[in-house]
DNA sequence: TACCAGGTAAAAA
DNA sequence: TTTTTACATGGT
Protein backbone atom coordinates (compact mmCIF):
# COMPACT_ATOMS: atom_id res chain seq x y z
CA UNK A 1 0.00 0.00 0.00
CA UNK A 2 1.51 3.38 -1.27
CA UNK A 3 0.43 6.68 0.28
CA UNK A 4 0.03 9.87 -2.08
CA UNK A 5 -0.68 13.04 -1.80
CA UNK A 6 -2.77 15.83 -4.08
CA UNK A 7 -3.56 19.12 -3.52
CA UNK A 8 -6.91 20.91 -4.13
CA UNK A 9 -7.55 24.44 -4.59
CA UNK A 10 -8.76 25.51 -1.32
CA UNK A 11 -11.35 25.77 0.31
CA UNK A 12 -11.88 22.79 0.16
CA UNK A 13 -13.82 20.74 3.10
CA UNK A 14 -13.98 17.49 2.37
CA UNK A 15 -15.53 15.96 5.22
CA UNK A 16 -18.74 17.98 4.21
CA UNK A 17 -18.36 16.18 0.73
CA UNK A 18 -18.66 13.46 2.16
CA UNK A 19 -21.58 14.21 3.68
CA UNK A 20 -23.59 14.99 0.80
CA UNK A 21 -22.73 12.33 -1.40
CA UNK A 22 -23.58 10.13 1.64
CA UNK A 23 -27.24 11.58 1.68
CA UNK A 24 -27.51 9.97 -1.48
CA UNK A 25 -26.28 6.49 -0.96
CA UNK A 26 -27.48 5.92 2.68
CA UNK A 27 -26.87 2.38 2.80
CA UNK A 28 -23.01 2.00 3.11
CA UNK A 29 -21.67 2.24 6.27
CA UNK A 30 -18.64 4.56 5.53
CA UNK A 31 -15.93 6.43 7.87
CA UNK A 32 -17.25 9.71 7.79
CA UNK A 33 -13.98 11.28 6.77
CA UNK A 34 -12.88 8.66 4.22
CA UNK A 35 -13.94 7.66 1.02
CA UNK A 36 -13.47 4.32 -0.25
CA UNK A 37 -13.65 3.25 -3.66
CA UNK A 38 -13.07 1.06 -6.33
CA UNK A 39 -11.94 2.22 -9.62
CA UNK A 40 -10.36 1.47 -13.05
CA UNK A 41 -6.67 2.71 -13.30
CA UNK A 42 -5.48 1.89 -16.75
CA UNK A 43 -7.75 -1.28 -16.75
CA UNK A 44 -6.45 -2.17 -13.41
CA UNK A 45 -9.22 -2.55 -10.33
CA UNK A 46 -8.63 -1.02 -7.70
CA UNK A 47 -9.50 0.22 -4.27
CA UNK A 48 -8.26 3.84 -3.70
CA UNK A 49 -8.90 5.76 0.04
CA UNK A 50 -9.50 9.34 -0.10
CA UNK A 51 -9.09 11.21 3.42
CA UNK A 52 -8.01 15.01 4.11
CA UNK A 53 -5.38 15.56 6.33
CA UNK A 54 -5.86 19.67 6.48
CA UNK A 55 -6.81 21.70 5.76
CA UNK A 56 -4.54 24.86 4.42
CA UNK A 57 -3.54 24.19 1.92
CA UNK A 58 -5.76 21.32 1.39
CA UNK A 59 -3.91 18.21 1.16
CA UNK A 60 -5.41 14.83 0.53
CA UNK A 61 -3.76 11.47 1.31
CA UNK A 62 -4.69 8.65 -1.14
CA UNK A 63 -3.78 5.06 -0.47
CA UNK A 64 -3.16 2.67 -3.46
CA UNK A 65 -2.10 -0.56 -3.71
CA UNK A 66 -0.68 0.45 -7.55
CA UNK A 67 2.45 2.53 -7.00
CA UNK A 68 3.73 2.07 -10.34
CA UNK A 69 0.59 4.73 -11.54
CA UNK A 70 1.09 7.32 -9.43
CA UNK A 71 0.16 10.38 -11.52
CA UNK A 72 -2.57 8.22 -13.20
CA UNK A 73 -3.90 7.80 -9.50
CA UNK A 74 -3.51 11.42 -8.84
CA UNK A 75 -5.34 12.38 -11.92
CA UNK A 76 -7.81 10.68 -11.66
CA UNK A 77 -7.89 11.44 -7.59
CA UNK A 78 -8.10 14.78 -8.52
CA UNK A 79 -10.70 14.36 -10.63
CA UNK A 80 -12.91 12.62 -8.35
CA UNK A 81 -12.46 15.17 -5.75
CA UNK A 82 -12.70 17.75 -8.16
CA UNK A 83 -9.30 19.34 -6.86
CA UNK A 84 -9.08 22.23 -9.54
CA UNK A 85 -12.34 24.21 -8.89
CA UNK A 86 -11.54 27.53 -6.99
CA UNK A 87 -14.59 28.28 -5.13
CA UNK A 88 -13.54 31.39 -4.34
CA UNK A 89 -14.88 33.91 -7.33
CA UNK A 90 -18.56 31.90 -6.70
CA UNK A 91 -18.62 33.12 -3.40
CA UNK A 92 -17.53 36.25 -3.45
CA UNK A 93 -20.24 36.60 -6.20
CA UNK A 94 -22.36 35.22 -3.71
CA UNK A 95 -21.95 37.29 -0.81
CA UNK A 96 -24.20 39.20 -0.75
CA UNK A 97 -26.78 37.39 -1.55
CA UNK A 98 -29.86 36.96 0.58
CA UNK A 99 -30.04 33.78 -0.01
CA UNK A 100 -27.06 32.25 -1.32
CA UNK A 101 -25.28 34.66 0.90
CA UNK A 102 -25.71 32.21 4.02
CA UNK A 103 -25.80 29.15 2.39
CA UNK A 104 -22.48 29.24 0.80
CA UNK A 105 -21.28 30.51 4.52
CA UNK A 106 -23.07 27.40 5.63
CA UNK A 107 -21.68 24.88 3.15
CA UNK A 108 -18.10 26.78 2.74
CA UNK A 109 -15.88 24.40 1.09
CA UNK A 110 -18.11 21.96 -0.83
CA UNK A 111 -17.03 20.96 -3.62
CA UNK A 112 -19.11 18.07 -5.88
CA UNK A 113 -17.41 14.92 -5.66
CA UNK A 114 -17.89 13.09 -9.11
CA UNK A 115 -17.35 9.62 -10.30
CA UNK A 116 -14.26 8.18 -11.67
CA UNK A 117 -14.93 7.66 -15.22
CA UNK A 118 -16.65 10.17 -18.05
CA UNK A 119 -18.73 6.15 -18.90
CA UNK A 120 -20.18 5.86 -15.45
CA UNK A 121 -21.82 9.32 -15.39
CA UNK A 122 -23.18 8.89 -18.48
CA UNK A 123 -24.71 5.63 -16.94
CA UNK A 124 -25.74 7.25 -14.07
CA UNK A 125 -27.99 9.78 -16.42
CA UNK A 126 -29.64 7.50 -17.87
CA UNK A 127 -30.63 5.66 -15.25
CA UNK A 128 -31.57 8.47 -13.29
CA UNK A 129 -34.49 9.41 -16.01
CA UNK A 130 -37.44 10.18 -15.04
CA UNK A 131 -37.20 8.14 -11.74
CA UNK A 132 -36.80 8.96 -8.42
CA UNK A 133 -32.83 8.96 -7.90
CA UNK A 134 -33.31 6.31 -4.44
CA UNK A 135 -34.53 3.87 -7.29
CA UNK A 136 -32.29 4.35 -9.81
CA UNK A 137 -29.07 4.22 -7.25
CA UNK A 138 -30.82 0.80 -6.60
CA UNK A 139 -30.69 -0.10 -9.96
CA UNK A 140 -27.17 0.73 -10.31
CA UNK A 141 -26.05 -1.06 -7.03
CA UNK A 142 -27.74 -4.13 -9.33
CA UNK A 143 -25.50 -3.20 -12.43
CA UNK A 144 -22.18 -3.10 -10.50
CA UNK A 145 -22.90 -6.47 -8.74
CA UNK A 146 -23.37 -8.34 -11.40
CA UNK A 147 -21.78 -6.50 -14.15
CA UNK A 148 -18.30 -5.08 -12.33
CA UNK A 149 -16.00 -6.47 -10.74
CA UNK A 150 -15.24 -6.96 -7.09
CA UNK A 151 -11.90 -5.33 -5.63
CA UNK A 152 -11.15 -6.06 -1.97
CA UNK A 153 -14.98 -5.97 -0.70
CA UNK A 154 -15.63 -2.70 -2.99
CA UNK A 155 -17.38 -2.94 -6.64
CA UNK A 156 -15.32 -1.35 -9.81
CA UNK A 157 -17.93 0.06 -12.22
CA UNK A 158 -18.53 -2.54 -15.36
CA UNK A 159 -16.31 -1.68 -18.16
CA UNK A 160 -18.19 -0.54 -21.55
CA UNK A 161 -17.12 -3.81 -22.80
CA UNK A 162 -18.71 -5.96 -20.29
CA UNK A 163 -21.98 -3.98 -20.46
CA UNK A 164 -21.83 -3.60 -24.77
CA UNK A 165 -21.65 -7.85 -24.54
CA UNK A 166 -24.37 -8.42 -21.84
CA UNK A 167 -28.16 -9.08 -23.56
CA UNK A 168 -30.71 -6.10 -23.15
CA UNK A 169 -32.21 -8.83 -21.32
CA UNK A 170 -29.81 -9.41 -19.11
CA UNK A 171 -29.65 -5.43 -18.05
CA UNK A 172 -32.85 -5.91 -17.61
CA UNK A 173 -32.72 -7.95 -14.72
CA UNK A 174 -31.30 -4.83 -12.89
CA UNK A 175 -34.34 -3.36 -13.02
CA UNK A 176 -34.02 -1.35 -16.07
CA UNK A 177 -36.74 -0.41 -18.55
CA UNK A 178 -36.26 -2.15 -22.05
CA UNK A 179 -35.43 1.20 -23.19
CA UNK A 180 -33.23 2.23 -20.79
CA UNK A 181 -31.01 -1.06 -21.23
CA UNK A 182 -30.85 -0.50 -25.01
CA UNK A 183 -29.59 3.19 -24.23
CA UNK A 184 -27.12 1.29 -22.08
CA UNK A 185 -26.00 -1.14 -24.51
CA UNK A 186 -26.08 1.46 -27.50
CA UNK A 187 -23.77 3.97 -25.34
CA UNK A 188 -21.35 0.78 -24.07
CA UNK A 189 -21.08 -0.23 -27.61
CA UNK A 190 -19.87 2.82 -29.01
CA UNK A 191 -17.36 3.75 -26.45
CA UNK A 192 -15.84 -0.41 -26.55
CA UNK A 193 -15.32 -0.13 -30.37
CA UNK A 194 -14.07 3.21 -29.89
CA UNK A 195 -16.71 5.21 -31.61
CA UNK A 196 -16.85 7.56 -28.99
CA UNK A 197 -14.10 9.01 -26.90
CA UNK A 198 -15.21 10.03 -23.91
CA UNK A 199 -11.88 11.47 -22.77
CA UNK A 200 -12.04 13.73 -25.67
CA UNK A 201 -15.06 15.57 -24.28
CA UNK A 202 -12.87 17.09 -21.15
CA UNK A 203 -11.22 19.90 -23.58
CA UNK A 204 -13.98 20.65 -25.50
CA UNK A 205 -16.62 23.54 -25.57
CA UNK A 206 -19.91 23.19 -24.24
CA UNK A 207 -21.46 23.26 -27.37
CA UNK A 208 -19.22 20.69 -29.00
CA UNK A 209 -19.73 18.25 -26.22
CA UNK A 210 -23.98 18.86 -26.42
CA UNK A 211 -24.02 18.39 -30.26
CA UNK A 212 -21.68 15.34 -29.85
CA UNK A 213 -23.48 13.46 -27.07
CA UNK A 214 -27.09 14.48 -28.42
CA UNK A 215 -26.30 11.92 -30.76
CA UNK A 216 -25.67 9.02 -28.74
CA UNK A 217 -29.65 7.43 -28.76
CA UNK A 218 -30.79 7.74 -25.34
CA UNK A 219 -28.57 10.91 -24.04
CA UNK A 220 -31.57 14.07 -24.85
CA UNK A 221 -31.07 17.77 -23.52
CA UNK A 222 -31.15 16.70 -19.84
CA UNK A 223 -28.50 14.16 -19.98
CA UNK A 224 -26.43 16.22 -21.42
CA UNK A 225 -26.94 19.29 -19.13
CA UNK A 226 -26.69 16.54 -16.62
CA UNK A 227 -23.36 15.49 -17.71
CA UNK A 228 -22.13 18.53 -18.28
CA UNK A 229 -22.27 19.97 -14.85
CA UNK A 230 -21.71 16.71 -13.20
CA UNK A 231 -19.47 14.82 -15.19
CA UNK A 232 -17.34 17.78 -16.57
CA UNK A 233 -18.33 20.05 -13.86
CA UNK A 234 -18.73 23.23 -16.31
CA UNK A 235 -19.88 25.35 -13.49
CA UNK A 236 -22.23 27.54 -15.31
CA UNK A 237 -24.23 24.81 -16.97
CA UNK A 238 -27.84 24.00 -15.52
CA UNK A 239 -30.22 21.27 -16.61
CA UNK A 240 -33.19 23.79 -17.10
CA UNK A 241 -35.54 21.17 -17.34
CA UNK A 242 -34.57 19.33 -14.21
CA UNK A 243 -37.34 18.74 -11.99
CA UNK A 244 -35.45 18.77 -8.83
CA UNK A 245 -33.59 22.28 -9.66
CA UNK A 246 -36.64 23.77 -10.84
CA UNK A 247 -38.29 22.34 -7.57
CA UNK A 248 -35.15 23.54 -5.40
CA UNK A 249 -34.66 26.80 -7.02
CA UNK A 250 -38.79 28.29 -7.06
CA UNK A 251 -38.13 26.61 -2.88
CA UNK A 252 -35.37 29.14 -2.13
CA UNK A 253 -35.27 31.66 -4.88
CA UNK A 254 -38.89 32.18 -5.58
CA UNK A 255 -42.31 31.68 -4.14
CA UNK A 256 -42.30 27.74 -3.32
CA UNK A 257 -44.04 26.28 -6.01
CA UNK A 258 -41.83 24.58 -8.82
CA UNK A 259 -40.97 27.55 -11.49
CA UNK A 260 -40.86 26.98 -15.47
CA UNK A 261 -37.33 26.02 -16.63
CA UNK A 262 -37.45 29.48 -17.94
CA UNK A 263 -38.26 30.99 -14.53
CA UNK A 264 -35.58 28.85 -13.07
CA UNK A 265 -32.97 30.01 -15.44
CA UNK A 266 -34.16 33.96 -14.45
CA UNK A 267 -33.57 33.47 -11.15
CA UNK A 268 -30.41 31.75 -11.69
CA UNK A 269 -29.09 34.99 -13.68
CA UNK A 270 -27.30 36.48 -11.04
CA UNK A 271 -25.19 33.96 -10.38
CA UNK A 272 -23.91 33.58 -14.16
CA UNK A 273 -21.33 32.11 -14.50
CA UNK A 274 -21.24 30.13 -11.76
CA UNK A 275 -25.37 29.40 -12.27
CA UNK A 276 -24.60 25.49 -11.82
CA UNK A 277 -23.07 26.01 -9.09
CA UNK A 278 -25.55 27.89 -7.03
CA UNK A 279 -28.27 25.23 -7.91
CA UNK A 280 -25.94 22.86 -6.65
CA UNK A 281 -25.45 24.61 -3.36
CA UNK A 282 -29.18 24.87 -2.95
CA UNK A 283 -29.78 21.33 -3.83
CA UNK A 284 -27.07 20.36 -1.37
CA UNK A 285 -28.60 22.60 1.31
CA UNK A 286 -32.15 21.40 0.90
CA UNK A 287 -30.43 17.86 1.49
CA UNK A 288 -28.19 18.23 4.22
CA UNK A 289 -31.12 20.39 5.70
CA UNK A 290 -33.54 17.57 5.28
CA UNK A 291 -31.13 15.03 6.16
CA UNK A 292 -30.40 16.94 9.86
CA UNK A 293 -33.92 16.94 10.39
CA UNK A 294 -34.43 13.02 9.75
CA UNK A 295 -31.60 12.68 12.41
CA UNK A 296 -33.11 14.57 14.78
CA UNK A 297 -36.08 12.93 14.28
C1' DT B 1 -53.51 2.31 -3.49
C1' DA B 2 -52.15 5.75 -6.31
C1' DC B 3 -48.99 9.01 -7.62
C1' DC B 4 -44.73 11.18 -8.28
C1' DA B 5 -39.85 10.96 -9.21
C1' DG B 6 -33.35 15.22 -11.25
C1' DG B 7 -36.60 12.22 -19.47
C1' DT B 8 -36.52 10.08 -23.91
C1' DA B 9 -37.76 8.13 -28.22
C1' DA B 10 -41.31 6.69 -30.87
C1' DA B 11 -46.17 6.61 -31.98
C1' DA B 12 -50.24 9.14 -32.92
C1' DA B 13 -52.68 13.10 -34.17
C1' DT C 1 -45.42 19.58 -37.46
C1' DT C 2 -46.87 19.14 -32.57
C1' DT C 3 -48.79 16.23 -28.91
C1' DT C 4 -49.27 11.97 -26.46
C1' DT C 5 -47.64 7.66 -24.62
C1' DA C 6 -44.90 3.71 -22.52
C1' DC C 7 -41.65 2.94 -19.41
C1' DA C 8 -39.43 0.36 -14.29
C1' DT C 9 -38.58 1.05 -9.45
C1' DG C 10 -38.84 3.11 -4.74
C1' DG C 11 -40.73 6.32 -1.51
C1' DT C 12 -44.78 8.62 0.45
Amino acid sequence: MTVLSVSSIPPHDFELCLRLARSFSPDQIQDPSVLRSAVRIQDNPTVLELCQVRRAPVTLEIQTDLPGNASEVKRMARRIIFADLDLSPFYRLAELHPVLGPITRELYGLKPIRPSSFFEMLVIAITEQQISLAAAHRIRTRMIEHFGDSVNGFWAFPTPLRLSESPVADLMTCGLSRRKAEYVKGLADKVANGQLDLDQLETMSDEAVRSLLLQVRGLGPWSVDYFLIRGLSRPDRVPADDLAIRSVVGQYLGRGQRLSPQGTMRKLSPFKPYRGLAAFYLLAYQRLTKDHVERVI
